[in-house]
DNA sequence: AAAAAAT
């Protein structure tokens, strides 16, 4: 059986028609495989890549069987941040208005009175984020008796809010045979484990669990001392001149000062953090969703979910503090099958930061300097890359020996990333031109500013 | 370690 249209996996004419006129013909992967299983009302817990269509794989089924006649919530999503509530909300509403199917989102920062003149419309799909559901279960003003099916969406982060105690109280409010589906780009042993003590029998979908990041992401990191950073920035924006790009910002207090010096010397940015007024939040972000605004310099309140047309690239002024939060950030860009740029600025003490999510998520990363007012290889720009110690090892292309070619994955990994790093000058200069070849010829959809300002490689 | 999620 063919797996190539909606309808093969069971998705209805009505669906399948909506989804026509916003261009979706064909199931992704991880649709194919979660939304029979999800028809057949079967507990999922769901691992794939970031930008891989995991929203529709839960939306379409349970819009599918939502019964409009019923005047209660019968599915509730919860999503990490108040942002992607609203983006899964308006997902909703695209695909389940002509069905008769109310939506609401419930969330933290609006008045709480408002909300509760929402749920008099009778939703029967609620998104929201924990604290303002469980708030909203308190009072009696949710009702769970319909509720068959309960989404986490995001399931690592959103089980770390609250420390897990206000999902799992979402969880127990729940009918018992409620169904119950889990999603993320990163699901760790943990939350798995998890899964299996709140679940009856999951059916467990990964596709290719072992690589994380998407193949159509490119990785960059740059090497600049902690003063430098902020015309390092200036400079990476102005050459790559990408008309959209997201800069993550550890923390909250320096992400006012990048904001004010990008604007400083002529970039249109713009801060998102969770901090601000919820007004504020949403405003920034529809402008940047419009393109109005260049840059948005944001806290990993935006690292998950959000799904951006036309963002080609993420910087992150500084390293994510761990892997997971690398895939999320990384994951904002080369979607569903298009091109992406992940750039990272590390000062020279945490190149290693580099060289561990290399290793971690089985992916290269380049190094790339700025010389000239171009982005070149470290070698063109002068930097000697053999001298310093504790480096982590490249070739001299100056690509990050990484654990992850096609050697490792057959078992002799050590042996593997050896070679990988022994490559001579010529045939690695070969090959790139091959694969420059092969990736132009790929990427013939890509946005015009990625394709002509890829960094030289000569 | 940091930000998010509640007021």
């Amino acid at each position: 059986m063919t797996i190539n249209t909606f309808p093969s996996i069971g998705v209805n004419e009505a669906l399948t028609s909506n989804l026509a006129e916003y261009g979706i013909t064909e199931p992704s992967p991880v649709q194919a495989e979660t939304i029979p299983a999800i028809l057949e009302g079967r507990d999922v817990l769901a691992q794939s890549q970031t930008g891989t269509g995991k929203t529709l794989a839960y939306l379409l089924p349970i819009l599918q069987r939502i019964d409009p006649a019923i005047k209660s919530p019968q599915a509730l999503i919860l999503a990490p941040t108040q942002e992607l509530a609203m983006q899964i909300l308006r997902e909703s509403q695209r695909y389940g208005e002509s069905l008769g199917i109310q939506a609401q989102s419930l969330i933290g920062g609006a008045a709480i009175g408002r909300q509760i003149e929402k749920l008099k419309l009778h939703p029967q799909l609620v998104v929201g984020t924990p604290g303002r559901i469980k708030e909203l279960l308190a009072v009696k003003k949710l009702k769970m008796h319909e509720v068959k099916t309960l989404v986490v969406d995001e399931v690592d982060q959103v089980f770390q809010l609250g420390g897990s105690g206000d999902v799992e109280h979402i969880i127990r409010a729940a009918l018992r045979d409620r169904q119950l589906l889990f999603l993320s780009a990163t699901v760790s042993p943990e939350i798995r484990s998890l899964a299996y003590r709140e679940m009856k029998d999951p059916a467990e979908i990964g596709i290719e669990p072992e690589q994380r990041t998407s193949k159509t992401l490119e990785h960059v990191y740059f090497i600049a001392e902690e003063r430098e950073k902020i015309d390092t920035l200036r400079r990476i924006v102005r050459t790559y001149n990408a008309p959209k790009a997201i800069v993550f910002v550890n923390n909250t207090q320096d992400i006012g000062e990048v904001e004010a010096k990008m604007n400083f010397v002529g970039l249109h940015a713009q801060a998102l953090y969770g901090d601000a007024d919820k007004t504020t939040r949403s405003l920034v972000l529809r402008r940047f969703r419009e393109g109005s605004i260049q840059l948005l310099i944001a806290s990993d309140v935006a690292a998950r979910g959000l799904d951006i047309e036309d963002l080609g690239l993420i910087i992150n002024y500084d390293p994510p503090i761990d892997s997971e939060h690398y895939v999320h950030r990384s994951g904002r860009t080369g979607r569903m099958g298009r091109k992406g740029l992940a750039i990272s600025l590390v000062t020279p003490r945490e190149e290693f930061i580099i060289r561990k999510f290399a290793k971690e998520l089985g992916i290269e990363f380049q190094q790339r300097a700025l010389y000239g007012g171009r982005i070149v290889e470290p070698r063109e720009a002068g930097i000697a890359r053999t001298s310093s110690a504790g480096r982590p090892r490249t070739d001299r292309g100056g690509r990050l020996a990484g654990s992850h070619d096609n050697k490792a994955k057959n078992g002799s990994t050590s042996r593997g990333t050896e070679e990988a790093g022994r490559v001579s000058r010529s045939e690695s200069k070969a090959s790139e031109r091959k694969l420059d070849r092969h990736r132009d010829r790929k990427n013939k959809g890509a946005p015009k500013w990625l394709k002509d300002k890829q960094p030289p490689r000569s």
